[in-house]
DNA sequence: TTGAAAATGATAATCGTTTTCATTTAGCGT
DNA sequence: ACGCTAAATGAAAACGATTATCATTTTCAA
């Protein structure tokens, strides 16, 4: 990892290591509190927005990437490859998570094991649309130059 | 309109009207700064808080839903009773509708004129999981008692 | 018409996110 | 090993969208 991180141009600190730890640890669904939180516990010293920063990188070098379920707390999901969707509980909270064959089925047949009807569906594509799919570099926001 | 709020508990006034016809107008994906802005033009004591009222009662009763791209701002869409998900832009910042025909198709065969990967989708399903799929009266936060 | 409940509008509080900045640290070149 | 420079840290403040508060006004049923 650190590696890793290196040839993108970044640091390691222990800070930095106990929060990647500590993230993977924690796997899926993860807010900056809920990490916080769980950094905290084995170095309290560490800082609300060093966290925060370090998610956002952990974003940033392609390890996870934003989940939004629409109650205005944003998460944090690694990156597994195997697209997947989530069903949010509207009771439990909890955030389920689907592959895409099982989206694609419950899509196609609007029946699974759990209880939503059409309308709860909130899907969201991110990507280029057909003006734009031509010229996808000028949203880099940060160019790290390496080989 | 005016019947419709009143069997919900609801009163009807001069502003109310004007932000719901205006909701109607601008349609899909409508912020509460687009919306404000728009009934501002017609009337211009409409206070803020009163857009976003109407805003979340229109939720409320049904007639649109919350949509979160995940750039900070919430946006509503009525409630067409067609299951949709958007393509989010990464360079216009469009919002682009899809049926769910499009959406199975998209995710069954990976690919579409637009210009995105697997990796690049984030469903998000509202609903009730397993455990809580019998018991779903709990969750309404408010009961407007009529018959 | 009138009284109770609801709605309004201005403002302030809240809360998650992001920035700032002075200080510390990592790690490359020597 | 040492010093230097860029990066990282942590505390705090700034920010921005959302939500709550409250005195006043308005709706509408009796």
């Amino acid at each position: 990892m650190k590696e890793f991180l290196r040839t993108k141009g970044f640091k390691m600190t222990p800070q930095r290591e106990l929060i990647f730890r500590s993230f993977f640890e924690l796997g899926r669904h993860v807010s900056v509190d809920e990490l916080y939180d769980k950094v905290r516990l084995q170095d309290n010293t560490v800082g609300y927005s060093t966290v925060w920063r370090n998610l956002k990188l952990i974003c940033r070098v392609g390890l996870a990437e934003v989940v939004n379920i629409g109650d205005g707390i944003t998460r944090y999901d690694r990156v597994t490859n195997i697209p997947h969707g989530h069903l949010y509980c509207l009771k439990c909270k909890e955030l389920i998570e689907f592959n895409v064959e099982q989206i694609v089925g419950m899509l196609a047949h609007k029946t699974s094991d759990y209880n939503f009807t059409p309308e709860n569906f909130k899907i969201e594509i991110q990507g280029y649309c057909e003006n734009c799919r031509e010229s996808e570099v000028e949203v880099v926001e940060e160019t790290k130059s390496d080989a």
